[in-house]
This record gives C-alpha cells, sequence and structure tokens, in this order.
DNA sequence: CTAACGAGATTCATCGGGTCAATAGTCAGC
DNA sequence: GCTGACTATTGACCCGATGAATCTCGTTAG
C-alpha cells in the first residue's frame, strides 16, 4: 500500500462517512498534505486518480470539489473503462446490454410522456432521412442512434439501469470498427425496428417495448458476430 | 484539457489501437515522459489514474505494465465507484441487480456442472448453519452470501454480465449497514430462499430459477426499504 | 554442472522546492 | 449601484534528488 493509495483511502472515507458531502471544497494542496501527511506530488495523484473517476472536481484557481456523485457521473467513468475491451468481450457487454435495455424500455412504456415520445419520433425521423441520404454519414447515425436508446432508457425512472444502459451502449472499441463496416441498408434496417420500439411505447405496452428492444438489439448482436467473423 | 488529461488519452490510444497489448510494459517513467512531452510528476499522475482503474499495474523496482483488461478485471474497479452511494441509490442498484441476477441465473441453470451444483449446495448448507449459530455472526453469512451468488452469476456463460451482478452485489455503502441490522431471522429466511433457488438450478429449469432469484432479491430489497423507513 | 548467493543496475515511490496560469475577492472610479 | 483593474489564492506543471523494491548476472559452493 503506498502513501497515495492511503490518501485514496482516505479521502475515500471522509465522502463515504460524511465528513464531506457532495459540493464541499476540499482544503487546499498544501494543507492536505500536512494533514494526511505526504507531499503535494503524492496528494495530487490521489486527488487525480478520484478527479478521472468523477468523484472529485478540481478548478484551477478555485478549489477542488467533490462532485454530486450522481450515478450517471459516476458510471460515466465506467464508459471509459468499456472502451478498452477487445470485440470479442464486447459482444458479451451487448449480451448484458440487451438484458437491459429491454427491461428498461418495458418501464419506459409505462413512465414517457406525450413529449417525450415525440421527441422519441424526431429522433427516429432523422435517423430515418440519415439512413436513406444520397452520401451515408455513419459517424452521425450513430451518435443519433445513440441518443435514441438514451431517451428510451433514461425514462425508466431508475437512474442506476439508466446509467448502465447508456454506458454499455458507448463508446466500445468495436464502435469504431462498426462506424466503416456500417451501411446505409443496416441504418435503415435499425431505424425501422425502432418505429416498432416507439410504437410499443406509445401502446404504453411493455411487453411490446421489451420484445422489440431486444429483437432490435439481437440483431446488432447477429451483424456485429457476423463482421467479426469476416475478419 | 491538463497535460495530464492528453497523457491518459495518449496511453489509451495505444491500448485501443492495439499499440500496447495486455501484458506489455511501458516505456519507463523518464522516457515516457520525454516521448509525451511533459514532466515525469504530470506522467505518473496520468499512470496512477490508469492504475485504478485497473487499466496499468505498476510494480516498484519492475515496471509498469498493461493488465490482461478482463472484464472482472475491469468491472471491479467499478465497484470502488460504486461505493460511494447513498443508501437510496442502493436501492437503484439492488433493483438493477435483480434485472441482471435473474437473468445470469435462468442462463446458469442450463450450464452449471454437477460439481458446481454440489459446490453451491455445500455453501448454502453453511449459510443455514451460520443462520442457526448460538451467535449470529453477520460478517461472516455475508460473505459466505456473496459467495453463492457469485457462484450462480460465475456460471451463465458471460463473464461480463458475471462481472456486473458481481459488481453490484458487492461493498455499497449501505452493505455496512446491513452488517449491524442483518438478524439471524432474515438470515435464515435467505438460506431458505436459497435452496429454492438450488433446487431450480438442479432441475435445470431457467423459468423457475429466474423467478425464485427475482423474488429472493425483491425480499432483499423490500428489507432494505423498511431498514431506510425506520431511519 | 547446478543452484544458491550477492553486488550492482534498473525502476518505481516519494519528497521538497519552485514557476506559471486561472480564478475569485477586493476596492477604486464612474 | 455597477464596472473593471488589481491582488491574493489555488491548482497545473516542472526540475532534481533520495529511498526502496526488483531484476540481472557473475560468482561460488555443493
Amino acid at each position: 500500500m503506498t502513501v497515495t493509495d492511503a490518501a485514496i483511502e482516505k479521502i475515500k472515507s471522509m465522502i463515504v462517512s460524511g465528513e464531506l458531502q457532495p459540493g464541499d471544497r476540499l482544503p487546499v494542496e498544501k494543507v492536505l498534505a500536512a494533514e494526511l501527511g505526504l507531499s503535494r506530488n503524492s496528494l495530487r495523484e490521489a486527488i487525480r486518480a478520484l478527479t478521472v473517476l468523477r468523484i472529485l472536481e478540481t478548478r484551477q484557481g478555485a478549489g477542488t470539489y467533490v462532485t454530486s456523485l450522481a450515478p450517471s457521473l459516476i458510471l460515466d467513468a465506467v464508459s471509459f473503462i468499456v472502451a478498452f475491451h477487445d470485440p470479442k468481450t464486447a459482444l458479451e457487454f451487448l449480451d448484458t446490454r440487451r438484458v437491459l435495455e429491454s427491461e428498461a424500455a418495458a418501464r419506459s412504456s409505462q413512465r414517457m410522456t406525450p413529449e417525450d415520445l415525440d421527441r422519441l419520433g424526431m429522433i427516429n425521423a432523422d435517423l430515418h432521412a440519415l439512413a436513406a441520404a444520397e452520401v451515408f454519414d455513419s459517424e452521425a447515425f450513430l451518435r443519433a442512434d445513440k441518443q435514441f436508446h438514451r431517451v428510451v432508457a433514461e425514462s425508466c425512472g431508475n437512474s442506476a439501469l439508466a446509467a448502465l444502459v447508456v454506458m454499455l451502449g458507448g463508446q466500445t472499441e468495436p464502435a469504431r470498427m462498426l462506424r466503416v463496416a456500417f451501411s446505409d441498408e443496416v441504418a435503415a434496417q435499425a431505424a425501422r425496428e425502432h418505429d416498432g420500439i416507439v410504437d410499443a411505447l406509445r401502446r404504453r405496452d411493455p411487453d411490446r417495448a421489451r420484445s422489440r428492444t431486444a429483437a432490435h438489439i439481437l440483431n446488432l448482436e447477429d451483424w456485429l458476430e457476423r463482421e467479426l467473423d469476416k475478419r
């Protein structure tokens, strides 16, 4: 256990115990270093580690603060981690995402407002347009697609579940591969499947929403598997 | 964007691009710092950040290495993050865990070997014994309980799913609270529910495994909710 | 010839000192 | 009362040095 690790644990326990609340400001580096009994450099390593985990936030000239610790914020750090995985692992993540997102869709079907549904419809209209465009912009399509899934997930009423879905739908390494292999035909098919999901959500039918979402992601899994076999 | 953040991105891209493979050794700090054009201290902050994310591993005197990047390793870092949440958020995590673990149990029912099942039976026999002991050791019970759920999850055939389940069953803050409030009666009830899960797994019946697991965790959720209301 | 040993080189861990840049708080001027 | 310049605060970043853990490799005992 290095002194930096000890400092991380110390700061962590100060937060978990409530000694430091979200939004609180930490003592200045020099003082905190003295309190914890280590050098400023080593303390900075600890602070940096907690910063990339979105637990602390530093602003030059202003100070270091505890973040809101919202699940979405924290799990955002996880999507950073997920990006390191190989394509085979990506299939497992996608498989897991299917489990979570179909459940989230079922729950969202009971909770989405007409405004949410309209917004979702507009996003998918964009997706149809992007898929039918003269020159297919896979980059833009995947960005909007992510947006679609995010809206569905975030209406489910459980922010931890939503954050996990968004995280698993994030930038995995094969997602970059997708960009080159993703065709306008696959995109058009995906947009049509989205229509089915939106319809299920409008009907407020959890079973339909669940099944349609599961099938949609399953198709994505199959496509990815085929792409991986090609190489 | 600070120079350290830039270094993190640079190292990340080196791994994602395959320039650095799992197990590879990084250049020594002094050299790498020169290559990336920053001081050793700043580079060390970047390395430390990737170390707490379990992406790099440093050994004094030996060097800095890229980890295996196994999902379990990576998601292990997540359980560290999850520990920061308040009890209310813990309910959401438990809710999410129910979704994942019931699915994992259903899958495991099709895959567990007789040896796995025997092992599970033994673990639960221990749990029964612990719950019936003269002086109830909640610490030991929860440790064995975690073990039980881990064995079920890890047989599901998807290591990412398994890792997520284990992570969500891990050290959340209320888990510490559990230790004081957890009674031998609640423990005995949990062990009986485990019997039902083991039975379903032995029957190789995914639906029973799914339902029994979901109900088990649901009971845990209810219990936690009641405990939270008390305060 | 093999295995245990040990000196030296390598590498990360930690420290103290310092400069620079961004922010916030203060106070004069209108 | 409001604006803007000045100043103190604070994190960002750098350099150089020492200590501790590990590895390398030649040496020696069996």
